[in-house]
DNA sequence: CCAGAAGTAGATCGATTGGTCTATTTCCGA
DNA sequence: TCGGAAATAGACCAATCGATCTACTTCTGG
């Protein structure tokens, strides 16, 4: 095992597919794919049938990588509050790069118009990992609602990473951070 | 003129193309959109120069409308503090319709990769529009920092359309109602 | 060393896309 | 009433899409 050295067509799709459907949209040809893996037509079919079964594998293996995200933004500190807050100057951190094109599950739903499409399931899957996290905080941190409060979390997330994509104002994080802070009293 | 019974094509073609890119997309085909207009093919062309330049004249008129949207929901009381979270009050009957999709501005950025796309100055002058709404409102509440508090309540607003079309939790209005509420003070 | 799996390269297919064009019909004002 | 603009219907085009298939090469384990 330990295929570490020169990752495989399987690998290379995968690295082609979270970069390109994140900066280019779902929509973007097999082709663009194809070249920017090197890799050859035929690979693609075998390992994940079609270009939908890459757009899921790709949304559940970026799901881990973003989950793992988010955890290690909340280990920034010991204390409940900290952790929280901390979790919105990482955000700052993410919504000011350049490259940043806003929330990579809400722009997957919106470009796959079948409702039956799996990666559906795996954008679901993730908002409710991230619920999970933001619950685990609250209860820590010994809040009276932390079901509700990470609902109003989970949208001040979300409307970081939207206004953040809009480049209307360049730090959201900070307006969410604010808000945030209220709500932890 | 008055130009009242019975819509011409050009009319027509700006409704279906109202209905269509908001509940499938912009990637509707063009056969579907003068399917649903009735409309012939060339009358697409010589009204609109083509599919983009009707995108852009849909969000246009979708723009005037949204903004008035704003401003009625905003007249339901005398007191600031009440228009505004009367707001959210229109938000929550908005976002619990079945046929609620998200945010039309932000999915059409979204789905428009180039972004050259006249789209864009479209929806970026429709947020410019309501953010001057929200700063007009704190101004007249006496808001400290009317510019820092509309940036807030945009956002909230955002987040609001994104957890709505997402369908996690049914009311995600009255989530950033509190918010807002603590927020204005 | 060699057999078979895996990967590559690329032609090709059918469907669909946005857009152009021709021919015909409808409608309205001078 | 009549003439021209506007609208309709639909054939047609080039480009692109995702997907299939064949032929060849590379790598690897027994």
């Amino acid at each position: 095992m330990s295929a570490d050295k020169a990752p495989g067509p399987r690998e290379r799709l995968l690295e082609a597919g979270q970069d390109l459907f994140y900066s280019q949209g779902a929509s973007v040809g097999v082709d663009a794919l194809l070249k920017q893996a090197n890799v050859a037509r035929r690979s693609l079919y075998e390992h994940f049938g079609g270009k939908d079964g890459l757009i899921e594998a790709v949304i559940r293996r970026a799901s881990e990588q973003d989950i793992a995200w988010y955890e290690e933004a909340l280990a920034g500190a010991e204390e409940p509050r900290t952790r929280l807050l901390g979790l919105f100057d990482r955000l700052d951190e993410l919504v000011a790069n350049a490259d940043f094109r806003g929330c990579r599950y809400f722009a997957t739903d919106l470009a796959l118009t079948d409702p039956q499409h799996p990666a559906h399931a795996e954008t679901d899957a993730f908002r409710q990992r991230l619920r999970a996290l933001l619950v685990t905080e609250l209860t820590a941190l010994g809040h009276d609602d932390p079901g509700r409060a990470a609902e109003q979390l989970h949208l001040l997330i979300e409307g970081t990473l939207v206004m953040g994509s809009t480049r209307g104002n360049p730090h959201p994080a900070r307006a969410a951070r604010d808000l945030a802070a209220r709500l932890i009293g």
